[in-house]
DNA sequence: CGCGGCTTTGATGTTCATCAAGTAAAGTGG
DNA sequence: CCACTTTACTTGATGAACATCAAAGCCGCG
């Protein structure tokens, strides 16, 4: 017996998207359609470069799945992880509206799916359509003083500060259990918080010692939630 | 005999003002003068509180002149700084547009003149002028940037090279010379750097002992340019 | 002219980076 | 699929960098 399926028919998947209402709020179904027609969906597999500082600036990019790093390189050949985010959260180079090319690098730490909009098009939208501008304006700031945020929060703390409230960041904000896997080796914890990677693995090794996580390469249980917030406020 | 004195007609001082080519472009005379009727110009004394972290966001502020610095209070008291900025730049808490209250507080460095133009003003501004709109986001991204990148000039220094690259902003973007009057303390340096006081002072010292700067109080002459330069590259 | 805050310097100890060596894990090519 | 190579991880030892503490000097301001 043969099912008969519901083809749908052959129309704009960004009408749907569950992006929409985040930031492409305010679209009348024409702008939708325009973006839909020219937007790119690009996959990356874990550990791939989205984009390199000095490439030149053609898309707004949007994490529609995955997890990704935004970072410099400095001249010595350092990375500085600038910020890490997940879905629904700008895929920012905070420069896209004003320079000509990316400051910092974007790569993939898992699978990844960036929703690429030709940059004049959201330039148009702009020009035209007030509430969409507001919208943009609001969720931009919001992604920036994410990042200015994230750096006063790790900066005031030292070594076992930093590596619990990195641990508490992942838990909380990204994976949202007590139990996950790290997205990220203990050099990248290393280049997010401005330690050495040595002393990231001497600080897990004492959380373990001292029964705060379970660490198994890069699974990680945190056991001991209220020590670990405990150091991570006062470190 | 009376000298007669040219009193300008009763007009708004706006239409004039320096900074409208920066960011309040676009505007037609309309606009310009409701901006003008609203606009309130507070001076600050070196040393005032222009907001603290948590008051109500009423205005877009821009500093007409002065200094100021943006600084987080850490709830142990200690100020971390965030930047330290001149007029024509945003007094930039950057999330006016999408929180009800400053995330960060803003004390003037020097005395400050600062333009209050209140907030749903440059928000209708935004919803009907997409020109103005598409600036303004401009220029809110390159002071967002102006941060991010400033933090992390400074996180991949060492004490030194912090110090040096901490004098050369000074003496560079600030105030075009190779001797100035530090507007900071010897203890600020410390808080925008993230290092202790008692150290800054003494890489003052040494930085004096090598005949790199000469320092008398807050007089500050560089006069061994490119020993600073080498410090703040390789530190 | 005396008080308090900022600056300076030295002494001391802690924190952290670096180096080195070894182990585990994860790719890679036969 | 296994041996091989490479990369990530781990731990210890050492020294450098930095914070902290303390005491003294200076400077500005009432």
């Amino acid at each position: 017996m043969i099912v008969s399926v519901n083809i749908p028919k052959k129309r704009c998947s960004c009408l749907s998207c569950e992006l929409r209402n985040l930031v492409f709020t305010n679209l009348d179904e024409e702008d939708v359609e325009q973006i839909c027609e020219t937007k790119e969906e690009i996959s990356y597999s874990k550990g791939e470069i989205i984009h390199g500082a000095g490439d030149p600036i053609r898309a707004f990019k949007y994490l529609r799945s995955g997890l990704v790093k935004l970072y410099n390189v400095t001249p010595e050949g350092d990375e500085q992880i600038i910020t890490i985010t997940r879905p629904f959260e700008f895929v920012s180079n905070t420069n896209v509206f004003y320079g000509d090319t990316y400051r910092y690098s974007l790569s993939a730490l898992e699978d990844s799916v960036v929703c690429c909009i030709r940059i004049e098009i959201i330039k148009d939208l702009i020009l035209k359509n007030g509430k969409f501008a507001l919208n943009l304006i609001k969720s931009l700031s919001k992604t920036a003083e994410g990042i200015i945020s994230l750096t006063l929060e790790i900066r005031r703390r030292n070594l076992a500060g930093r590596t619990a409230f990195v641990l508490l960041y992942f838990s909380n904000e990204i994976y949202h259990s007590r139990i996950f896997e790290l997205p990220v080796s203990r050099k990248e914890i290393a280049d997010l918080i401005s330690m050495s990677s040595a002393n990231v693995i001497r600080t897990f090794s004492e959380f373990r010692r001292d029964g705060i996580i379970r660490a198994n390469g890069r699974t990680i249980e945190i056991t001991d939630m209220n020590k670990l917030e405990v150091i991570s406020r006062r470190g």
